[in-house]
RNA sequence: GGGUCGGUGCCCGAGUGGUUAAUGGGGGCGGACUGUAAAUCCGCUGGCUCUGCCUACGUUGGUUCAAAUCCAACCCGGCCCA
């Protein structure tokens, strides 16, 4: 019966927040405001009291990809409701370095990194720009807090971290899925890695958070925060979960590491052309979590629906008139591949300033930073995949003279990338 | 701390003195095909303006004409014991 009072409570939410939903817990009935999420804002509401909806981001990285988004559209679909977004940053936890996967030692990122590295993730949010274009609304007051974690961790003494440590047990840690897998491969697992979940459940309680956002890899995390909070006698938020996005593979998730990401700094048409070859079996998750047309409403035809998901997703971040004129310009090149075309289409530029001439086709590759190396370029070369202005290079040691003989052709790399040479 | 096994290319994993840049698989990339896809087939998969040279098998030394392969020390990890 839990279930069935679970799915009325999840029929009760409003469309915005139950688009995309993998999981959402507690679920309990329907009208306990600490049970049932759709009580808990109807609360809200009577009262005039916004929930605050927390999400951390561990700044790692410099780049917010399409998967990172998902949690940010939610979380800005709560802020549209009225609600507070609570960003963390975990700039303590960053700086000490998440240990997940052994081989990769992680480098530890110093202060200045991470602060470096916290500031494009707020500007590739939105940080000074128009809420209408951004990815999260930063100028309406009350909508948003960002609260950095060293603020409360890295001054905690001892004693604050045994009484952490207090609230959970070795067994409730080798239960996780994560360490479970690693413990019993006979994969390391550091001591400290069982303070992550303590430290991230700790912010919950910090910030008196009413909703944490996640993926679904964050449940063990989102419900420690739970247990945390009913430790400090609070009342413990809602875990609301979104499932995490497959990259462009199709299979394994979006992952910078794994290389099937589109960034959100990417340009149109790059963007627009990767997502225009998604495997079909993951268009309609790509549809549902990263815009909001109706799927109802789409063709069923899956090319259409392919370029329809990349168009709506490039609009978002670039805007009308840029979308349009990359999907026109991914055609072109298309077009250009199998004829020519390619010159007509506007495609991002590589400068020829770092080429010493006279340069032979395999290094030309490399020096204008299109091939990994020049091996790399002349096996591409032997293979057939380098053509310049639709015409294939047939020869690695193929001698070009000038910048000036390159000046304007566009190279083509493999299927998918298009480069303009352009000299000086 | 003791015992024991092990650390090989993006990953897994062969290789125990010499045509070994290193078998095989996965992944990735390129070509053909196609819907720009999937499936399938073929090829590539350390670097270098490359008919050759350089760097690679945890690290550092050593033995040898010659080592990923033998020796030593060190570093890191698994398991068992404490």
């Amino acid at each position: 019966m839990a279930e069935a009072a679970g799915k009325a409570a999840a029929q009760a939410l409003p469309r915005w927040l139950s688009r995309g939903l993998a999981d959402l817990f507690p679920a309990g009935t329907a009208d306990d405001a600490d049970q049932a999420l759709a009580a808990r804002l109807e609360e809200a509401g009577r009262r005039g009291r916004p929930l605050r909806v927390k999400l951390g981001i561990d700044p790692t990285g410099s780049e917010i990809h399409l998967g990172h988004s998902i949690l940010f559209r939610k979380l800005r679909a709560f802020q549209d409701a009225g609600h507070t977004a609570v960003l963390i940053i975990g700039d303590f936890t960053a700086r000490i370095g998440d240990p997940t996967g052994k081989s990769a030692t992680r480098v530890q990122l110093s202060a200045a990194e991470v602060e470096a590295n916290a500031d494009t993730y707020l500007v590739q949010l939105g940080l000074g720009q128009d809420p209408a274009h951004a990815l999260l609304d930063f100028e309406t007051p009350g909508r948003l807090e960002v609260r950095r974690n060293s603020e409360w961790l890295a001054g905690m003494d001892l004693p604050a971290v045994i009484e952490l440590l207090g609230i959970s047990t070795v067994g409730q840690m080798l239960a996780k899925e994560d360490f479970a897998n690693r413990y019993g491969s006979g994969t390391p697992i550091s001591l400290h890695e069982f303070l992550y979940p303590l430290l991230q459940g700790y912010d919950s309680v910090q910030v008196q958070a009413d909703v944490e956002l996640g993926g679904t890899d964050q449940k063990f995390n989102v419900a420690m925060g739970r247990d945390l909070q009913r430790h400090f006698g609070q009342r413990p938020q809602f875990g609301l979960l979104l499932p995490i996005l497959p990259g462009l593979d199709g299979v394994q998730k979006m992952s910078k590491s794994l290389g099937n990401t589109v960034g959100l700094r990417e340009d149109p048409l790059s963007m627009y052309s990767k997502l225009e070859k998604v495997p079909d079996a993951v268009v309609n998750e790509y549809l549902t979590l990263l815009t909001d047309l109706d799927l109802e409403a789409l063709p069923a035809n899956p090319r259409e629906r392919q370029k329809a998901m990349a168009l709506a997703i490039t609009c978002a971040r670039h805007g009308e008139a840029a979308a349009a004129q990359a999907q026109s310009d991914a055609a072109t090149l298309v077009a250009g591949a199998t004829g020519r075309g390619a010159a007509d289409a506007e495609v991002p530029e590589a400068s020829l300033a770092a080429v010493a001439f006279p340069a032979k086709a395999f290094y030309l590759l490399s020096a204008v930073g299109i091939a990994a190396s020049s091996s790399e370029g002349r096996r591409r070369i032997q293979d057939g995949g380098v053509k310049l202005d639709g015409q294939r290079i047939s020869d690695p040691n193929q001698e070009f003279t000038s910048a000036a003989e390159l000046d304007g052709k566009v190279l083509q790399f493999g299927k998918k990338t298009f480069r303009r040479l352009v000299a000086g």
